[in-house]
DNA sequence: GACATTTGCGAAAACGTTTGTTATACTTTA
DNA sequence: TAAAGTATAACAAACGTTTTCGCAAATGTC
């Protein structure tokens, strides 16, 4: 009986009303072999006249599953994760798993915070698209556990850990070579969060693609926050007190989009005066007024993927080795790139 | 000792080391007044030290109360709804909440099932967004019991019913308006799914809107999906077998966005040939190639406000009065809609 | 110094399940 | 017909907490 005079049906009273004892409920309901045909059809109607729900943190205490996987991002307003968001819950929808959603807004304290609450809620798995790159926390909280955890969206220096991700490094790099191609020579790169793993790995790669064709950094890395406005205001930045580059490669696309405003309203035009690339292929990169030459990730293809691992970990504890997925970025070819 | 022979340690471990009894552990960690400074000090060394983790479903099991609330949304791709989801989460994390995510697709069986989901789990409260215009279904799943449940981008007929929604009639009705203040009279609708609660509402106040000025309704609704490629077959479909309207109005931004899309494709110019205005402001309709005109819902503000009552609603659970918050929408210019 | 009060803590029940072991009754086997 | 086997179901322990009650020692009161 709670507190408000309601009582919810329980296994026992089920058990009162069958005449036999709660053991063979909870057998009878879960179709143990060792109960007749007979008293299962007979409780499983009870229980469904009597309304009965299964109290699963009761069962949860005991099993120690709890059928819930944590899935820990950065932001959920940018809607490259709300796509990797759907494609882990999805799958987890289908396999009897639900999602505890933890944003981080980008602070370790957050991180952190949410790491320790899903340890004590017993989370059966985590999916976690660390803030920022050192995640010695992260494995300090749970390799000495046996909660199985995969990164998503970043790839761990750490041997032992699984993840999945498309190449970070190889994205900054193919995009780079795109615009080299194009005959760009004065290209600046735009960034995120300076301390993000995967800005820091997708400006490598742009920096070695200069370096392949024997360029130099010619615009000193800029950061921010990976907001439409911080790239507005970093473009800004960058006109005001530099020469103006041929193309700009924002770290990802809400970058690229306040890159495109920045630019012109400064007067000039993309891809006319400045062509400029995005990170990542969100949906409104398609939108024809828009058409953001990018390059894409597989986003919801990561979600679910990750949940398929992190699944597949959880039946299989004793299987500790790591599984790591590496997806292909593809290049995407649209309308704010021009050659010269 | 879990399968893996890793053994987390519990308040009895603790106990046995402070060698006290395990009752005074826990009171000890929750500062119960009954146990001295002296004691209360060494244990919580010790549980540091120990790495000490509280198992939150055995304290649920007991205290009736998980700490998580649901979050039910049909569809976390569509822009809108990561803000509302932001702010909820936002605010249970203030609160030493965390928030379980899921999401409908716009299909009832998806939330027939979260909501048992749900119940078994036992969260504190539930916040949900509806998929279609019935909602028997969920109220008779909570009403008996004693979970709070708050609606949000919705308002139910239903008197007992909390919820926090922007007047969706009204947001069709300013929308309209503005159009015929503008001078249109030939104005289309195209709305996303058919039985979809707020869509209809919407087109009610686009339909009154017309009405007031003494016009009939001159097409059709269409339906569809709320997605942006439903948005742009219905228009083209629309552009083809009817006169062209000089005004659309769309049930919501994503819509509209494949308004805007279909319009141009036909040869049109928007807002030259054809304004057209959408419904929510979501983060993109600002952006300059776009600039959407719109109405706003205060998105962020609707989860935040929900996530509130919900946790009031916790707290206090002896009172059962439903708290109804209706929130103003915002008419906001820019620059797809011209005057003829 | 006798009594009442307070302080600090332990014993044990309870939450709603699952599950290993045991008990009963019935059937088979030799 | 006795021994053995096989269904079926009951008993009880366990999961990790919180919380009610009670008890002893320490403190206060007159």
């Amino acid at each position: 009986m709670n507190r408000d005079g309601f009582m919810s049906v329980t296994i026992k009273d089920i058990a009162k009303a069958a005449n036999v004892s709660y053991a063979t409920v909870s057998r009878a309901l879960s179709d143990h072999p060792d109960i007749s045909e007979e008293t299962k059809k007979k409780i499983k109607k009870l229980a469904k006249d009597m309304g009965y729900t299964p109290n699963i943190v009761a069962r949860s205490l005991i099993t120690k599953a709890t059928k819930t996987i944590g899935l820990i991002i950065p932001d959920i307003t940018n809607p490259f994760f709300p796509e990797v968001a759907q494609g882990v819950e999805g799958y987890a929808y289908d396999n009897g798993y639900t999602v505890l959603l933890c944003t981080t807004n980008w602070q370790i304290e957050r991180e952190e915070r949410y790491l320790k609450a899903l340890r004590s809620k017993m989370v059966d798995g985590i999916i976690i698209a660390p803030a920022i790159d050192d995640i010695s926390h992260i494995i300090c909280h749970f390799n000495g556990g046996d909660t199985p955890v995969v990164f998503v969206t970043y790839s761990p220096d750490n041997p032992d850990c699984s993840f999945v991700a498309t190449d970070d490094y190889k994205c900054g790099f193919m995009a780079t070579e795109y615009l080299l191609k194009l005959g760009h020579r004065n290209i600046a790169y735009i960034g995120g969060l300076e301390n993000s793993s995967s800005d820091r790995r997708r400006f490598e790669g742009h920096r070695e693609a200069l370096k392949s064709y024997g360029l130099p950094l010619r615009y000193s890395p800029m950061h921010g926050q990976f907001k439409q406005m911080s790239g507005y205001e970093l473009t800004k930045e960058l006109l005001i007190y530099n020469d103006i580059p041929t193309a700009i490669l924002a770290g990802n696309d809400v970058l690229a989009l306040g890159v495109i405003q920045a630019v012109e309203e400064f007067g000039l035009k993309v891809p006319d005066n400045v062509s400029v690339m995005g990170i990542d292929d969100i949906s409104f990169a398609s939108f024809d007024k828009i058409s953001l030459t990018t390059v894409a990730q597989p986003k919801g293809e990561i979600g679910r993927l990750a949940a398929e691992i992190i699944i597949q970990k959880i039946n299989n504890p004793q299987d500790k080795a790591p599984v790591k997925k590496v997806l292909e970025p593809r290049l995407i070819i649209r309308r704010t790139c021009r050659s010269i």
